[in-house]
DNA sequence: GTTCTTTGTCATGCC
DNA sequence: AGGGCATGACAAAGA
């Protein structure tokens, strides 16, 4: 609501007429030219965040300018893209972090919650939002009601992350989580001391007792549950939010279940199900794929970001397995992050072979009915000659039997008297001859007849 | 609420 | 043996 409809129509379009994902159709001149206006200072870095969302929904609910139409929803699956912008801004989120964070959190508290995620060497102190943070932040939720707070969550923390002083060998500690599906198969060991941890660190995460931060917790156990039931593991952006011991504790009950998004957040004794929303980041996350195939390589982006590789996930997944191999061997991975990223180019390699799979699988049936057309007409074409083969053999014998009947009109016996059909019949001998026989006679002459044949 | 469609993922077999 | 490919099956989510 702070930008005008027309920037934010012409931002839509223009990744739409691009067609590329956002890391490469918004600049950071984009983002931060449409959140100048009610930008200030540290504020930037934070109030932007959402509205490069917005900007990167798909083609469906873009009717037209000053139409709030958009489906947000779709517009969330680039969280990385977002990241990197935030990481390329130094400016908007660095110089006064202490400032920033705050507010931050504050911006997107009403939509998630893990926010409040203790980070290493952050001060939390000074956590206090106010009235007028708040405010402004009200106004842009009002353009994100249906965006889905995992996705702010995962981006804020991505941003923490770097922000701390990222040390990639720290990440590999962390990494030392299972993740990947094939290994980590699990031997999970995120851990229950995590959950303490993460409970004890800030007091934000109690299941109930933190007023105002309720949701933060339902955040944590939900999306620990998210990773216990379905599969989801911690993103490595939050990951990184997770000091070395809170990775370090006993494997409770992570299971590899069919969605492999690396959740690996622990999971709170609790029997609840997920919460809607708590599954709607999947379910965002999944359809957004319907508009942008690469989303899906964005699940796995962050992993690749997290692990400081000069890969992207297209590139992992692309390049051939020597050059992988040797990336393997040069980046001083343990076997858990090799397995997480084998995984990674596993799954991108199985997700185009399933897409060539389909293509290939509607190329055939495409060409089955084609086929099936073809034959159908050539059916129709044989039966239309079949008709006027008929047709033409009617009259030949039509004719055939008013040639016989003139003939026999014509004949005359020694007497002279007319020569009966339905005694006589006309033969035809090898040799050419024509033979008036009785009619007794004509099937032994056809006998005779077939008998020469066999023997020529 | 049900059904269909789309997409990602896994398991498996083959090369 | 390991990696890639092909494909059936399944799950999840939106239409």
């Amino acid at each position: 609501k702070e930008c005008c409809p027309e920037r934010l129509y012409s931002l839509f379009t223009k990744d739409k007429s691009n067609g590329d994902e956002m890391d490469t159709a918004w600049s950071l001149e984009d983002i931060f030219h449409l959140m100048a206006p009610p930008m200030e200072s540290s504020l930037e870095g934070i109030s932007s965040r959402p509205l490069p969302l917005l900007c990167n929904s798909s083609s469906d609910g873009v009717d037209a300018p000053g139409q709030y139409s958009m489906n947000f929803s779709q517009a969330i699956s680039h969280d990385v893209s977002l990241r990197e912008a935030m990481l390329s801004c130094p400016d908007a989120s660095r110089q006064d972090p202490t400032a920033g964070h705050p507010q931050t959190q504050d911006a997107f508290l009403p939509l998630n919650s893990s926010n409040a995620l203790p980070l290493p060497g952050m001060d939390w102190a000074g956590f206090s939002p106010s009235t007028e943070s708040r405010t402004r932040n009200l106004t842009a939720q009002d353009l994100l009601l249906d965006l889905d707070e995992n996705v702010f969550d995962e981006i804020n923390l991505i941003s923490f992350a770097t922000e701390e002083g990222f040390d990639p060998m720290e990440v590999s500690q962390l990494f030392e989580e299972p993740d990947s599906d094939s290994g980590l198969s699990l031997n999970s060991s995120h851990s229950s001391t995590s959950v303490t941890n993460l409970n004890s660190s800030a007091s934000l995460c109690d299941d109930e007792g933190a007023v105002g931060y309720s949701s933060d917790a339902e955040s944590l156990s939900h999306r620990g549950l998210e990773g216990a039931v379905g599969g989801h593991w911690l993103e490595s952006s939050e990951l990184c939010c997770m000091s070395d011991s809170d990775l370090s504790g006993e494997p409770t009950l992570e299971h590899i279940l069919h969605n492999h998004t690396y959740y690996l957040l622990p999971s709170p004794p609790s029997s609840e199900p997920l919460l809607p929303w708590a599954q709607k980041s999947h379910t965002v996350k999944r359809n957004s794929n319907l508009n942008d195939q690469d989303t899906a390589l964005g699940q796995d982006k962050p992993h690749t970001k997290t692990l400081c590789l000069p890969f992207s996930v297209d590139e992992i997944v692309s390049m051939p397995v020597d050059s992988f191999n040797s990336v393997l061997a040069k980046s001083f991975l343990t076997d858990t992050q090799v397995s997480l990223l084998r995984d990674i180019r596993r799954r991108g390699k199985n997700r185009v072979a399933a897409q060539n799979c389909r293509k290939r699988k509607l190329d055939v049936m495409l060409s089955l009915e084609e086929d099936v057309c073809s034959l159908q007409a050539q059916r129709e074409s044989l039966t239309l000659e079949r008709a006027q083969y008929s047709k033409s053999l009617h009259l030949m014998k039509q004719k055939l039997h008013n040639l016989y009947r003139d003939v026999f009109s014509r004949l005359r016996d020694d007497q002279g008297r007319p020569v009966n059909p339905n005694l006589y019949a006309l033969h035809c001998g090898q040799d050419g001859s024509v033979l008036i026989v009785p009619k007794e006679l004509t099937s032994s002459l056809k006998k005779d007849n077939q008998k020469e044949k066999e023997r020529k």
